[in-house]
DNA sequence: TTGTTTAACGGACAGTTGTCCGTTTAGTCA
DNA sequence: TGACTAAACGGACAACTGTCCGTTAAACAA
């Protein structure tokens, strides 16, 4: 047996790629489908679907994983535009903002995970946090010591936070808190205590 | 029909104690036992158990009410013999520590649910923290402007940590991360930065 | 006691998740 | 082109959750 680049059989692809889409649209409408229901419009059988995500946070996941590369690749794009802090703000404040990465992927920043490929979305996200802590610890804009897990931890926060009115303000107050934290400096320009 | 002081006919109220007794066991044992398991040993009805308890966390919720209505109470007595700051800080680490209140309650802390008792524990909790926070504030311990339902949920995350080795100090290092957030004076006798 | 009401019971049932395994077929090599 | 092999398929199945509804019996009144 050969195998394709991306080591699927051509067969395997198109259906992954079939059930990828039918669920992107089916969970964006109803973030609690069936799976069945996504297998079934997918013209796939129960073995194949969950051979190809074992679990619902695997498609989750799979489905998020542009956003999530995107939000990985983010951080050093943001580092190199912005001062070290304003960098870190502007990141969190996209991960805030990807309200596409609801509840499902949630539980993955919360901690690690078995899956192989949660594992490898996860430390994408870890390195993410801890290239944009470094780099404001080195610009003495954070304390020391901060630990990028813990950090994720907290921030994973923000996706829990219910949809309701006053969603953002309470997002915003969570992030201010954590960012005290961290003993951020407060920028020129920013509100601040004493 | 007339009713027991608690509202529960006899039949009922014996059910009830029953499957809290047999779920306690079986849920201490193994987070994951089957409902359906648990009903069979309690001998009851599949019917009678999701009257009872509709939910998984109603279940879990109701086993651990009693830790719940401790912590709640933990908070006023803490208050009455602690400085404020202090009494915050022993009663977030008996948070912490109570390790029984594993997953199921965790999601409660998270956020307001709909079902009735539930939004009562998560009041109480709120309620606690609240009450600290307030006394904190007022002794100038804190900055003012904490919210209860945000520090709660940052909280929550204690639950979170997955039990490997180093659970603790990662719980301290958050718990510290917190505290800081809040802009807790430090006591004399902790160790601090400038 | 006996009768009436209705809360509570409990098991059948429908829907969903996740697994298993016999069948099909893509890809390769002669 | 035809045969071979294992990856992939897909549907049946087992387990679990949560609902529904006809039946039972607890509580009370006459």
């Amino acid at each position: 047996m050969a195998v394709e680049e991306d080591g699927l059989r051509a067969d395997a692809r198109a259906n992954r790629d079939r059930i990828l889409e039918v669920a992107r649209k089916a969970l964006t409408a109803d973030p609690e489908t069936a799976l069945s229901a996504i297998g079934k419009a997918a013209g796939v059988g129960q073995g194949t679907l969950y051979r190809h995500f074992p679990t619902r946070e695997a498609l989750a996941l799979a489905i998020y994983r542009e956003e999530i590369n995107a939000l990985a690749a983010l951080a050093s794009t943001l580092l190199q535009k912005h001062p070290p802090l304003e960098a870190l703000r502007l990141w969190c404040a996209q991960l805030a903002d990807s309200s596409a990465l609801k509840r499902g992927v949630a539980k993955l920043l919360q901690g690690a995970t078995s899956e192989d490929d949660q594992r490898e979305a996860y430390q994408q996200m870890v390195s993410a946090v801890r290239s944009l802590i470094a780099a404001c610890e080195a610009a003495g804009a954070i304390d020391r010591g901060a630990n990028a897990d813990d950090v994720l931890m907290l921030l994973g926060i923000l996706w829990q936070i219910p949809s309701h009115r006053g969603r953002d303000a309470r997002a915003a107050r969570i992030m201010a808190l954590i960012f005290r934290g961290l003993g951020a400096k407060d920028e020129p320009g920013s509100l601040a205590g004493p």
